[in-house]
DNA sequence: CTCCCAATAATGTCTATACATAATCGGAAG
DNA sequence: CTTCCGATTATGTATAGACATTATTGGGAG
């Protein structure tokens, strides 16, 4: 016998989810729940107020809760980690710090970035590498400000973005995802051809309103695409992942 | 006075993101909450809950609660409607039906939707327009047996995404993004030049297991790009949108 | 010393109740 | 007829207590 919660919970997403209560339906009132399933107002209340969290319905005080309009769709991208991939597929994994200085920012990426510009930042470039074959180029610039000690490392066992993972927690993140015409530079570091479409994902992050870290990742286009995958009621099919 | 609820949870939430308690860090248990905020178990309970749903932290009977490892990074991107955009930011946004037709699926196509091959799918492609320049083209299978309806359907008022939305929820979606180079006929299409890089969004729903629709937009490169936000929590940053 | 079982400690679910808050409805006063 | 004010109704938040479930701990039997 499964729990009353996830019962009555599950009666109600089918409602919506089969179409038999279309966006503006009235849900019933809570009264009306607790009498059909026999149950308090506290155990109706809370798959409810669930409900309206995860937007299948919205509630208003005295007129009750009705179905929602089918939000604009979403899609949930999970970014790849290259090391614990590679450590899952069984593949050699390794990276290349191509450049390493610390410099003043221009005034785009001030723009950007919500820094004065001249701010002075540590910008890295790194090369992916796996099983030989260079699988992305990334361009970053970390916050001395918020991180000083990135001034000191070297980036010799873990790749910035990992170093910095496991340092720094982050509260915000914005991504960018485009497709760009390779150059001549990018192509030869990709080992792919001028002109050949990439895939470029841009990530800023903050922590409680201070800027850590932007990333420029580029992806030879023919090798990488992002893979998500996402259920309205986040019950467990929000998880996706980028894939080689 | 904010309610108690809010600052136990803002409190908790604060401690994490600033790093104060990294991940392992043991939560205090609800009765240690209990007594600090002053409140019953039900009320630090409901904080602790949502917090695991959210992924902050894990809880375990009798072992109590941690801090969670930080999940691997995801974003949410928010896949744009053409038409609600144009309404939004001014733009006249047209469409054109370019073909229609109904034929069996190939191979290929039966092993992404997971059909029988030879199933007899409705085929539309469509030039999505604002202000007279192409904007995306859409390549759309269209199940018959899960929306007999589309069959006379003819696309006049609403782009088939928008009819579709409109008529058959949907419960779980995949989504593919790639690069890609236009070929000639793309160019042409898209008014761009041949082998100009191109973002191409795949998504394919299901309602309930059975497939529904497969949609394969191409967006010029130069003029389209997703932006996805992504805080932790869900607190509110969770929000993003295709921006053209 | 090892194995098993009972006590214990923490979370998970649920109840019955209470008061607060917001929106609507209906009637009384103007 | 309009305006305003109270009554009503549904949701929002919180409490105290109960029993269930699960994992750990520790002690006793072998």
């Amino acid at each position: 016998m499964k729990h009353l919660y996830q019962r009555i919970r599950d009666d109600i997403e089918a409602k919506i989810m089969s179409g038999e209560w279309p966006p503006g339906h009235r849900v019933p009132f809570e009264h009306e729940l607790m009498a059909k399933y026999g149950c308090s107002r506290m155990t109706v209340n809370k798959v409810l107020s669930t409900l309206a969290v995860n937007g299948l319905i919205t509630r208003r005080r005295r007129a009750g809760s009705v179905v929602a309009e089918p939000s604009t769709r979403q899609a949930v991208l999970e970014i790849q980690d290259f090391a614990r991939e590679a450590a899952r597929t069984g593949t050699v994994y390794r990276f290349r710090i191509l450049s390493r200085s610390i410099e003043p920012i221009d005034a785009a990426a001030a723009q950007r970035t919500g820094l004065p510009p001249g701010t002075e930042m540590l910008c890295v470039s790194t090369l992916h590498i796996m099983d030989d074959v260079p699988q992305a180029f990334e361009q970053r610039l970390i916050n001395l400000a918020t991180v000083p000690e990135a001034d000191k490392e070297a980036f010799r066992d873990d790749p910035p973005g990992t170093w910095l993972l496991r340092r720094v927690p982050w509260t915000d993140a914005e991504h960018i995802v485009r497709a760009v015409n390779a150059d001549a530079s990018m192509a030869k570091r990709l080992q792919t051809q001028t002109g050949a479409a990439c895939l470029v994902l841009e990530r800023r992050t903050w922590q409680a309103g201070a800027f850590v870290t932007e990333a420029r990742i580029t992806y030879p286009g023919e090798r990488h695409h992002l893979v998500g995958h996402f259920s309205p009621s986040f019950k467990g099919g929000t998880v996706g992942q980028a894939v080689p």
